[in-house]
DNA sequence: TTGTACGCGTTATCAA
DNA sequence: TTGATAACGCGTACAA
């Protein structure tokens, strides 16, 4: 049986393969009854064009890549599939990629993307992202962690941090613990003056900086934990009533540091976490977090790359605000 | 600047088109001094073969399509990501799509990757597959969520849920709980098959079957929650000392269950998960699991794809042993 | 509004 | 071993 092609289509409706392809495309410019017949056939014959010559000649390949440090990573995970619902809407499908946060693995995908003549590239920048050429063809949008030069969309990590501080404020809390990430990462960075934002704002931050409130490390659970021992491990009236940290898993790592000092939580202990991954909502008990938008930045993201407007943020990346997820770590502070 | 295409290669290495197509397709019939010269000038230039055009005559488009419930889950991301990783192994990308359990979505994208003639087609089926017609020229691997009539590959469920079992044995449980999978899910009847499997060896099943030792779940925490709360609400000496589970979620929830009935992990109930996600290491205590072979089972899908084996395991599906993973919910039984 | 014919960039066939 | 050239299947000026 060889292949159905649109000539066979044409002959079988007896129009030119000309007509048919504008009914294909939707051209305006073709009778509704007969663009009726021509679908009857189509559908008769089950013709479906084939997207190399399609593409081949429309230079448009309706696929879009995605590259993230780590699939593994829940809330990258989530990114993914928040991306691949947003461009299936659009007709589009994703070629994802993950680059370990090796930077030059993620250059060699980028490269592998934009010879596919994929019409748009997410990236998730790996952490030494400095040494990335911009690729020529193809447009590309930066997320969670922006880059300068590039248009960007993110949560806005600075606000969304100074939000959760604030809410430990407000429960009471004064001598409020921080667990920030690694100190190249962009949104790290931003989520510590986002906690310093807060601070300043009712103490003055000269007992802050550089004090034993703050505890540097990476987002994962096994750092999150030695970070929290490091903060936890004094007197009572001196180690903090609450910790603010900047992932979910340091959040879980902590709270097992707590749990192995005799620390309870919530009642001598509040901890907020950062992402919202499923996992947040799965601790016992669960864990108090700041939500990132993530389906509001697929889709952003994916948006921004279709309409290809003319690099809207190439300086001013586009923000999603975050949103305070209450759960069960957190409490009013016990008196020393 | 005019993209640079094969002719311009040709012309300034002053051979013809083919013979540049030769060089890049390493066919064997180019003088090795000539190979070298044309891909100097193809370095030069910078020339990359346009994917559309190559996939239009060879009729490969270096594509795979994989199709997945869901990609939050912890074991369908770490299964795309191994898969990402085999494929590029061998010069192929991935395209990924979320089914979200719903056979008519499934449907949906399964064409789309059909007619987008991907090379080949990673499934994990939802429950209801039955609805599902096989795609027509595209070669297709059923994972994990074995189906008849489709070629398949999974982890040896049955096999690795009796080591998990024995291993509880070993260690003195007799009164082990299970707490199953949905009981339209494949997966989920061959680990309680291996469940029932390790128990009638040792004391005759009639106890088993039916009896408040066994709880249907979903894979989901929450539902392993619930499970674990109806086999260890009664007395002491009636409840299991040891329970089963078939996921790591349901483990996880399970815990949860006891940790809220005050009863203490190992030393009054051991718990074994099954899945071995990242998530399973980051548990207090850290939890026994069943691991499966994710990263083999996608290479060996990949591989299945690529080498088109006259349909080697239409009716023998390949199975992947499982391991177990020794964590800290587990221990001997008290005594009653 | 519809049909005709050419070209997109590559690979495969066949002849040299 | 290499070169010339015909497909591959579709989109689109241009003509009718």
């Amino acid at each position: 049986m060889p292949k159905v092609g649109i000539r066979d289509v044409a002959k079988l409706a007896d129009v030119s393969t000309g007509t048919v392809s504008r009914v294909l495309n939707d051209h305006p410019s073709v009778t509704t009854e007969l663009r009726e017949r021509v679908r009857g056939i189509i559908k008769e014959l089950g013709y479906t064009p084939d997207p190399s010559a399609r593409s081949m000649r429309s230079k448009v390949s309706r696929l879009i890549g995605i590259v993230i440090p780590d699939l593994t990573n829940p809330f990258f995970a989530e990114l993914v599939q928040s991306a691949e619902q947003a461009a299936a809407n659009h007709g589009y499908n994703i070629i994802v990629m993950t680059s370990f946060d090796h930077a030059a693995k993620e250059v060699n995908r980028i490269g592998q993307l934009t010879s596919r003549k994929v019409d748009g590239i997410i990236l998730v920048p790996s952490n030494d992202f400095h040494t990335i050429t911009p690729p020529k063809g193809v447009p590309i949008v930066v997320v969670d962690r922006l880059m300068p030069g590039y248009s960007g969309i993110a949560a806005d990590h600075r606000n969304g941090a100074r939000v959760g501080v604030e809410y430990l404020l407000k429960l009471g809390h004064r001598r409020i613990g921080f667990i920030s990430g690694p100190k190249q990462s962009v949104p790290a960075n931003d989520r510590l003056r986002g906690y310093l934002d807060a601070m300043e704002h009712v103490g003055g931050n000269q007992q802050i900086v550089g004090s034993p409130l703050i505890a540097e490390a990476a987002f994962d659970y096994e750092s999150g934990r030695s970070a929290g021992n490091y903060l936890l491990a004094r007197a009572r009236n001196e180690r903090p009533t609450a910790i603010f940290t900047s992932s979910d898993q340091q959040a879980i790592g902590c709270m097992r540091a707590a749990h192995d000092l005799g620390i309870p939580i919530p009642a001598a202990l509040s901890i907020v976490g950062f992402d919202g991954i499923p996992l947040s909502s799965m601790t016992t008990p669960r864990l108090t977090t700041v939500k990132q938008p993530i389906q509001k930045i697929a889709a952003a993201a994916v948006a921004a790359l279709l309409n290809r407007q003319p690099t809207p943020g190439a300086d001013s990346p586009v923000l999603f605000d975050c949103e305070l997820s209450e759960g069960e770590t957190t409490s009013p502070p016990q008196p020393d």
